[in-house]
RNA sequence: GCUGCUAUAGCUCAGGGGUAGAGCACUCCCUUGGUAAGGGAGAGGCCGAGAGUUCAAAUCUCUCUAGCAGCACCA
């Protein structure tokens, strides 16, 4: 070992420090304002504690402002929690607590000291634990390491009756040090790194919720009680949370169907959807604008919805995934069992349709002249999802997928896959989302296919992937997903972020080696020869109903004029402008507009309300002056302006936005041809 | 599916072993009012479904169903 040891500093400077020098050292010798507000060092980039002897490397002095700060003020947070629980009700034992995005959790078993039975913590729990808390954290208590034994902590965890901790300690492997972090009496397995004292944390925290959560993620294992938490360097920040959550709420696309009179859910249908005319105009708003999208490059078609069990035994799906489907019988069949009389043949509602696009494919034969084939449907499919799953449109179990299957040659995949990929982005686009990231999930284990045929597919994927990263000139993210892909072969998966920056998963490419054969698709080659065609799945929203939801989120009910079920509202001041107010209507729908009317004896200020609580975005006011002078007053949803116009003027800009992104695209290149 | 919570009027919610409540929405009347709730009256409920305890259940217990949060799952 060395002498001394070598520190490059931000600034560039170099200096040399005695072996065994530890960061706390470093910030001393900086200053001792500095020492105060460090809270861990970082070399080369990764954090360290204060206590830790440091080797060479570029060193930083990490602060509580550091952006890398918060990491450990939360996973602090998250130990001075379980201290605060473990007070208030001994017995109760710990399990893990990691940091997540804008937060921390920490999982507990609590059992009840009388009964012995679990005990879940209830949300009343939580401000008994922050006031604790918040007592641990004012003892400032220094955050000390220790490197323990593998035999004495399993010993001493055990003594303490810490069931899970020894499970974790026995997880650990043996060439690792087992590390126990101390704040005061209490400490815990940790690897760490921590603040010097619990005192850093601050007081920008708030424990969110309760819920439980299965111990190491399996379904097999006992339930825990998870507890969650959120922690900040400042009280702004956290605000700043609280107030991105409140505002999440606001959006709740469930909240926002009811109130727009969309659709709705009951009982007797869980997970699917009941849609209201307005809710189905704007799924229609949405259908139509895919199917331009897709004119002239994708053949439409429509495959049954009940189709024979065998097919999906060919397909695989009814051994891989009878759990989630939906299975069919006659009526009678179910009400008597037994009579064999009776047609007791099962069928599948469909869960995909990839099965029926390649019935479609395999009549007739086919020659490599005409491929690539592409074959899209908007495919209504049931998938029985478990009931804890289902979550508004979000996560139903019968949707519309904009599904669609090409069928080419190997040769054509690469090209295949950025024509797709070109088309998604710029349907994004259409809709205001632009950042975009593409994931490529490759291998999973369990799954089907030669190593040759996967090491091809995706060897051309991850060409592509850098293809699409180039041309987008960085504005498309890539990232790479080892291990996720689907049992028959390699995807693309393209997530986007909302106004709020919550990020969605809607479109996927997916290479298919496994269907075709599965299927004996093939096509006829030049040399007279039967090839089996590749197989690509894609869908650009996913399921139309999720997407819906997501953009009723991410505008916040205030939907383009294009998509607005209702686009304008024509409401009378007094009854003496209700004809003029017929006469507009009439002129704006026929100028191919959705118009309602309100003459209703109410007050301007009462309309106005109402048409603005349901997201209505023009509210046009008639009165006796708009009458006189042929005039409208414009007032739009979200501003307080009125805009006197012309009736004329109106309607030509009213129409002029409502022309949906790709149909306006079209005209302006027609009128650049003339 | 698992854990916890919830289910009362169209919506948001209060109540609680013995005639079912409010606000908003709805209908009617008064009011014709210039940009986010004018006034009055009325109508509206098998208190999610089934079983049990009880003289008596919307209320207590159990089962089921659905919803909410999280977990697991998402071809």
């Amino acid at each position: 070992m060395s002498q001394s040891v070598s520190l490059t500093f931000p600034d560039g400077s170099v200096r040399q420090f005695a072996a065994g020098t530890t960061g706390r050292d470093v910030a001393e010798s900086i200053s001792k304002s500095l020492v105060k507000k460090a809270v861990a060092v970082a070399v080369d980039g990764s954090l360290r504690d204060l206590s830790d002897p440091i080797v060479d490397g570029r060193i930083e002095i990490v602060t509580r402002t550091d952006p890398r700060a918060v990491e450990l003020i939360r996973h602090d947070a998250a130990h001075v929690m379980a201290e605060a629980v473990q007070s208030l009700w001994p017995g109760t034992q710990v399990t893990i607590g990691p940091v997540i995005e804008n937060g921390f959790y920490y999982d507990f078993k609590r059992v009840h000291p009388e009964s012995q039975e679990d005990w879940p913590f209830t949300p009343d729990d939580l401000p008994k634990i922050e006031t604790k808390m918040k007592e641990i954290i004012a003892r400032n208590d220094a955050f000390t390491k220790e490197i323990w034994p593998r035999n004495k902590a399993r010993e001493t965890f055990a003594d303490m009756g810490e069931a899970y901790k020894v499970e974790l300690v026995d997880a650990i492997p043996e060439d690792q040090d087992l590390k126990i972090y101390r704040q005061g009496k209490w400490f815990d397995l940790c690897r760490g790194p921590h603040m010097a004292s619990t005192g850093q944390i601050g007081t920008a925290f708030k424990l969110m919720k309760v819920a439980g959560a299965y111990w190491r993620g399996d379904s097999n294992n006992p339930m825990l009680t998870r507890i969650y938490g959120t922690a900040w360097a400042t009280q702004e920040e956290l605000d700043q949370y609280l107030h991105v959550l409140a505002e999440a709420e606001k959006r709740d696309h469930r909240k926002l169907g009811r109130e727009m009179d969309l659709f709705h859910f009951q009982e007797e249908g869980p997970g699917v959807v009941f849609w209201h005319g307005k809710g189905w105009r704007i799924f229609q708003a949405l259908t139509s604008y895919m199917r331009r999208r897709l004119a002239g490059t994708y053949e439409e078609v429509n495959a049954p919805q009940v189709l024979d069990k065998s097919l999906w035994e060919t397909s695989g799906h009814w051994g891989w995934y009878n759990e989630n489907m939906f299975g069919v019988k006659s009526a009678h069949a179910f009400v008597n069992p037994d009579d064999k009389e009776a047609d007791q043949r099962v069928f599948a509602l469909k869960p995909m349709n990839c099965p029926g696009h390649v019935q479609i494919f395999k009549h007739g034969l086919k020659s490599y002249r005409e491929l690539p084939i592409r074959l899209a449907e908007f495919g209504l499919v049931h998938r029985y999802e478990a009931s804890g799953a289902l979550h508004g449109l979000m996560r139903v179990r019968g949707f519309t997928q904009d599904d669609a299957h090409v069928f080419c040659t190997d040769e054509q995949l690469a090209g295949e896959c950025l024509r797709i990929n070109e088309l998604i982005l710029s349907v994004y686009e259409d809709f205001g989302f632009h950042e975009v990231v593409v994931k490529l999930s490759t291998r999973p284990e369990k799954r089907v296919g030669s190593d040759a045929l996967w090491d091809r597919a995706e060897a051309v994927m991850m060409e592509v992937l850098k293809t699409i990263e180039e041309q987008s000139e960085g504005r498309i993210k890539t990232d790479i997903l080892p291990g996720e892909g689907a049992f028959y072969g390699p995807k693309f998966e393209y997530t986007l972020k909302d106004a709020i920056g919550r990020e969605w998963q809607c479109g996927t490419t997916q290479v298919d080696f496994n269907l075709p054969e599965r299927f004996g698709a093939f096509y006829i080659d030049q040399n007279s020869e039967k090839q089996q065609p590749v197989m690509i799945h894609r869908a650009i929203c996913g399921s139309m109903e999720r997407f819906l939801g997501i953009l009723i989120e991410n505008f916040a009910g205030h939907l383009p004029l294009w998509m607005a079920p209702v686009q304008v509202v024509v409401a009378t001041i007094t009854s003496e402008a209700d004809d003029y107010g017929r006469e507009v209507a009439e002129a704006l729908r026929d100028a191919g507009l959705l118009v309602e009317t309100d003459f209703r004896n109410e007050k301007i200020n009462y309309k106005v309300r109402e048409h603005s609580v349901t997201k209505v975005p023009v509210i046009i006011v008639c009165g006796k002056k708009e009458a006189e002078e042929r005039s409208v007053n414009i007032r739009r949803l979200g501003s307080q302006a009125q805009t006197p116009m012309l009736l004329d003027e109106a309607i030509t800009s009213l129409v002029e936005e409502a022309t949906p992104p790709d149909v306006r695209r079209r005209q302006l290149a027609r009128r650049k041809v003339a």
